[in-house]
DNA sequence: CTCTTTTTTTCGAGCCTCGAAAAAATACTG
DNA sequence: CAGTATTTTTTCGAGGCTCGAAAAAAAGAG
C-alpha cells in the first residue's frame, strides 16, 4: 500500500505545485500562483524566492506593464531557460528526428534524418539515435543548461517502465533497449514512450481547454494508434504502453491484419487496409509494408469524386473506427477526439460512417454530441509531447526535490 | 489543477494511513504499522493514542499471546466496533436486502425481501428500500454506534457521483434518485453504485493477494456486468458507473440485445441469449425478461451431456466473452479474472472457447497465462462490497479528519 | 506630495514529524 | 528468584513547514 507522508514530502510537493503553475500559465504573479494552488501568499513567497535563488525560476522583465491598475504591479514569474535542457527524440518509420530544448521549452538545435528503419539491424538503429543525440548535445554545449533528461517518442509498443521498445512496425527486431543504451551513453535518465501517448500529451498543452481531463487522440496512419487520457492521466497498460485501439477486434475472424491476426480495426482502417480495399478488393491480401501519403490522398480524392471501391473502402474504415469507439465508450464514456495524421485529411469522408456506427452502440446515446477534431501533421505533436514529458519529469523529479545547486548564501535564517 | 498541500492535510492523511493499516491487517501492532506506512514510531504512537482516545481504535485483548519472543509484547490494534455503523443495501432484480454493520465489519441486523421490481413504480421501489433501512436502523438502535453512511449496490448504470440509478434492467424507470431520498430520510451521506463494482471491491478484501492492483470481475447473469480495477482503483466512467462490458460490440449488426441494439456481447453471453440460442435458435427473438437459475443449469447439463444446440449456445457465449476480453486487453493488458454469478457454474463449458477467442486477439500473447476463477454466488459479494465502500468512506472522510467526538480530557499537552 | 490600492515580504505562532533517549514489559540465565 | 537482555511503546526536544497579520514596497489618483 502507499506510504505515509513525511514532513519533507510536503515542501517537495508544494515546490512542484509552484513550478507546475509557472509552466502552465504564462508568467503568473505570486498572487496568481497563490490563488491557483490554494497555498498562502507567504508560502508562495518563500518557495518562489528559493526557486529563483536556485536558478530555476526568474522574474519576468516588465517590458510592457499591462498594469492599468493602481497598486504595486504584479511581477510575472518565468522558467529560467538555462536551468536545464532536455533532448526529445522522435523515431518513426524511416525517419528520425531529435532536438535539444531548453528549460523554458525553446528549441536550441534540431536535426531530422531519413533512415531505412526496416532494413537496419537493431544495433544500427540504436546507434543512429545515439549518434544524432550526441551531435546535438555537442552543438548545444555552449548555450544553456546541462541536459537532464532524454525522452523518446517511438511508433510501437513500449514497456510500462518506458525502458524498451517491445515491438514496432518500423523494425523486425523486438525488445530494443533504447533507455539502457542512452543512459549508458549520456548518463541521464531516459524514457521511451509510445508516440500516440506523446501526441496526447502535446494536445493537452496546445489546447488545455478542449483537451483536459478526458480525451482521445487517434493516429490514422499506416497503422492505427491511440493516446488516451482519462481522469487527467495518460492511460497506459500495466505491462506495456497500452491503448492498442487498432488491434481491438472489429469483426471476429475478419480481414487480415498486419499483426498476423484477423479482424482488427487496423485491418479495415489502416492506410494499407484502405488501399487494399480500394485497389485490390481482397481483405485477405498481404498488407503492404509502406505506403506514401500521396497514395492515400489520391484514394481520398477518388472517393470524394465518385461512388466506387474507394468510397467503399473509406466507409469500411469509418465503420470499423466507429464500432471500435462504441465499444470503448461502453467501458468509459465518450470524450473529445482528435484524429491525427495523414488519415485525418480524409476524415471528412469517414466521419458520417463513424458517427453512424457509434450510434448503433451503447456509447451512441451521445453520438451527436461527441466532438471530433483533425490535425493532419503528427510530427510536431510527437516532438512537443516528448518535450513536455521530459520537462515535466525535470520539474517534478529533480527541481521539486530541491537538490539543485543551492548557493550557500541564499538562506534567510 | 490539483491543490497544494496544507499543513493540516498532512495529519489527516497520516491518520487515514493508520486507520487503513488497521483495517487491512488483523490486529497490527504499532510497530507493524510503522513498518508498513513508513512513518516513524513516534508519529504512529501519537496518532494511534489519539485515535484510541477518540474511540475509533482499541487495543486488542491479549487473550492468547503468541509471543514466544522476549521483550515487551506487541499490542494489537483493532477497530472499535461501536465507533460507528453503516448500512449496506443490495437491490437486484426482484430482490432487496440490507444490513446494518458495525465499524469492525460485523453484521448487526439484516433483512432480505422479494419484490417484483419490474412492476413497481419508481416511488414504490424507493419507498420499499427506505422502509427496510428504517426498520433495520430502528432494530439496531440499541446496540452500537450511530449510522454514518449508507451504501447501495444496484444492478444497472449509476452516475459518476454515485447519486442516481440512471438506467437499470430491474425497472422500466430511469433516473431513480436513491441517494437524495435516503439522505433526506436519514440525514447521512449515501452512495449508489453499480453492483459489479461492489463485487470487485469485495474480491479485493477477500483475496488481496490475487486481487490487488489489476483485476476484472465479470458477472455472468441475465445480463453481463463488469467491475474493473486498474492500477489499484475502481475503473468507472467519467459520467456513469462505466465498464459496461456486456455492451461492447461483438458482431456489428449481430444478435438482438436486451438494450435494443445489435451485436452486444450480452446478446450472445447473457442468460437470455444462451437460452435463446439453445431453445429457439433465433438470434433475433425478443429477449426474455427473466430466467431462473435452474433454466441455465439445465441447459448447462445438456451441453455437458451431448453435442447439440445447448453446447453451441455456450460456445457462442464463450466466444463473445473471449473476443470482448481480447479487445479490452488491447487497451490495458490482461489481468486476473473472476467470473461471478450463476453463469460461473457453467464456465467450465465456456472456458475453452473463451481462451480460443482470446488467443486470436492482440491480448492473446498471454492467453495461456491469463488466470480465471469462478464464484457462483454473487449476493454476499455485493453486500460485502457495499459494506467496504461505506466503511472506507467513514475511515477516510470522517475519522481521518478528526472531527469525531473528542473527549475533552484526552490531550497530552 | 500625500493618500489609496495592490503586491510582496517579514515575523512570530502553531503544528507536525523525527530521532534519541527513556520507560515499560516480557523472556532468558545462572 | 534476581538480574540481564530484548523488544515495544512513549516521551521530549529539535527542526521544518505553513499560516495569518502586519509591515514594506511600488505603483496610480487626486
Amino acid at each position: 500500500m502507499s506510504v505515509g507522508i513525511r514532513h519533507d514530502d510536503l515542501r517537495r510537493r508544494n515546490r512542484a505545485m509552484v513550478i507546475s503553475a509557472v509552466r502552465r500559465a504564462s508568467q503568473p504573479s505570486r498572487t496568481e500562483i497563490a490563488a491557483t494552488t490554494g497555498l498562502s501568499h507567504s508560502t508562495i513567497s518563500t518557495i518562489s524566492s528559493d526557486l529563483i535563488a536556485e536558478g530555476i525560476l526568474a522574474e519576468a522583465k516588465v517590458s510592457e506593464p499591462v498594469s492599468m491598475k493602481r497598486g504595486r504591479p504584479q511581477v510575472g514569474l518565468t522558467l529560467e531557460p538555462n536551468a536545464a535542457s532536455i533532448v526529445a527524440v522522435v523515431l518513426s518509420l524511416n525517419s528520425l528526428s531529435a532536438a535539444v530544448i531548453d528549460y523554458a521549452g525553446n528549441t536550441v538545435v534540431e536535426e531530422t534524418k531519413r533512415l531505412v528503419t526496416q532494413k537496419m539491424t537493431a544495433e544500427a538503429l540504436i546507434d543512429e539515435c545515439v549518434a544524432m543525440v550526441r551531435r546535438l548535445i555537442d552543438d548545444a554545449a555552449a548555450s544553456g543548461g546541462t541536459v537532464l533528461r532524454i525522452a523518446m517518442a517511438v511508433q510501437g509498443i513500449t514497456d510500462a517502465g518506458s525502458r524498451k521498445l517491445l515491438w514496432s512496425p518500423i523494425t523486425q527486431h523486438d525488445d530494443l533497449p533504447f533507455a539502457d543504451r542512452f543512459e549508458q551513453e549520456f548518463g541521464v535518465p531516459v524514457s521511451v514512450e509510445n508516440d500516440c501517448n506523446m501526441i496526447a500529451e502535446a494536445l493537452r498543452w496546445r489546447d488545455p481547454v478542449r483537451y483536459r481531463d478526458d480525451f482521445i487522440a487517434i493516429l490514422l496512419s499506416h497503422g492505427i494508434g491511440m493516446g488516451l487520457v482519462i481522469k487527467g492521466e495518460l492511460f497506459t497498460g500495466t505491462q506495456s504502453s497500452g491503448a492498442e485501439f487498432g488491434h481491438m477486434v472489429h469483426r471476429p475472424d475478419g480481414a487480415l491484419c498486419r499483426c498476423g491476426r484477423r479482424g482488427c480495426i487496423e485491418a479495415y482502417a489502416g492506410n494499407y487496409a484502405i488501399w487494399r480495399n480500394a485497389r485490390i478488393g481482397d481483405e485477405n491480401a498481404e498488407p503492404l509494408a509502406d505506403l506514401s501519403d500521396d497514395d492515400i490522398r489520391s484514394i481520398a480524392d477518388a472517393a470524394r469524386d465518385h461512388d466506387g471501391p474507394e468510397r467503399e473502402a473509406f466507409r469500411k474504415a469509418g465503420e470499423a473506427i466507429g464500432f471500435g469507439l462504441g465499444s470503448m465508450f461502453a467501458l468509459f464514456d465518450p470524450a473529445p477526439l482528435a484524429f491525427v495524421g495523414v488519415g485525418a485529411t480524409a476524415f471528412d469522408i469517414m466521419e458520417p460512417h463513424v458517427r453512424a456506427a457509434i450510434a448503433k452502440t451503447a456509447g451512441g446515446l451521445h453520438s451527436k454530441a461527441i466532438s471530433f477534431d483533425t490535425e493532419p501533421n503528427e510530427v510536431p505533436l510527437k516532438r512537443e509531447g516528448a518535450m513536455m514529458r521530459a520537462l515535466l519529469t525535470v520539474d517534478q523529479e529533480i527541481f521539486a526535490a530541491g537538490t539543485a545547486p543551492r548557493r550557500a548564501d541564499a538562506d534567510v535564517a
